[in-house]
DNA sequence: CCTCTATGCCTTGCAGTTCTAGGTATGGAA
DNA sequence: TTCCATACCTAGAACTGCAAGGCATAGAGG
């Protein structure tokens, strides 16, 4: 699936933060990272990355130091800072806020995915209970 | 809260498809239609909306007429067209993707948010159950 | 030893976009 | 008469993003 840049370019620092936060890691594992948590649909070039790290680490975000990986490349290896974690924080809260102005602009009508997960337990031999979680993502 | 322009930028296309879906509209109704909807987070200057109408049109994902509101005044009413519910279907998918993503990416630990809804059914006088829908946002 | 692939980092320029700041007009209330 | 809310529109200065390029090397395979 194409995405729209914008909301590529939304994302891109949030995720970086994430994956930061989670640990230090340098540009190339940062791109293999994105597309693996995307499930490939998310493909992140590196002209795109590496301009976005440095303006990260520009506005004091994120901190990088240079070392060498065990394969014996040099690697520039980047760490969240606290204002990072600040940052990340005002992301997420940015995040919530847009999404559930859509989802209560979407919950229009005519159901359209819903995803959840489905735990089962017995209570006795005759009975059980099943829960459900779930997110549903509506068409108007 | 302030949000970043590109959250803006890429939440708008959506916003503005999503509302006409529903019914009808005009540039300023539909300002006032996010402010709503975002209970007052999301405010866009009408110099924002309008250019987004017409690049939405000249795409074919709106069409506009000109009316006479109740009150006297000329309006510009816009409606949503096939190729816009096309549209509107796509950035949906889109947001499912990337909102997947971000969740999976803050799954990591220490919850931030649960929102959710429960309820309770008596199956007997002695055996009840409660089931949670909830969506938890953590932070990483 | 040579070549190819994967790994790893970086920058520039110009095509494109975007929002700020301004303009126009009018109904109704005070 | 004035002011506010309603209602629409655009020019162009300011920004920006990304395609395309460059550089370097480890290891595999021949």
């Amino acid at each position: 699936m194409k995405l729209t840049k914008d909301l590529v370019a939304a994302s891109a620092a949030p995720l970086v933060l994430t994956i930061l936060a989670e640990s230090e890691s340098y540009g190339y594992a940062i791109v293999k990272r994105v597309d693996e948590l995307s499930d490939g649909e998310i493909a992140w070039t590196d002209g795109f990355l590496y301009p976005l790290l440095h303006r990260l680490e520009d506005s004091g975000q994120i901190a990088s130091r240079w070392g060498v990986a065990e394969t014996g490349r040099r690697r520039r290896y980047y760490a969240i800072t606290d204002s990072g974690r600040g940052e990340l924080a005002a992301h997420q809260a940015q995040w919530r806020t847009v999404v559930a102005t859509l989802r209560t602009a979407w919950a229009g009508s005519g159901a359209a995915l819903r995803v959840g997960v489905t735990s089962r337990i017995a209570v006795s031999s005759r009975i059980a209970v099943s829960s459900r979680v779930a997110a549903d993502w509506r068409l108007a």
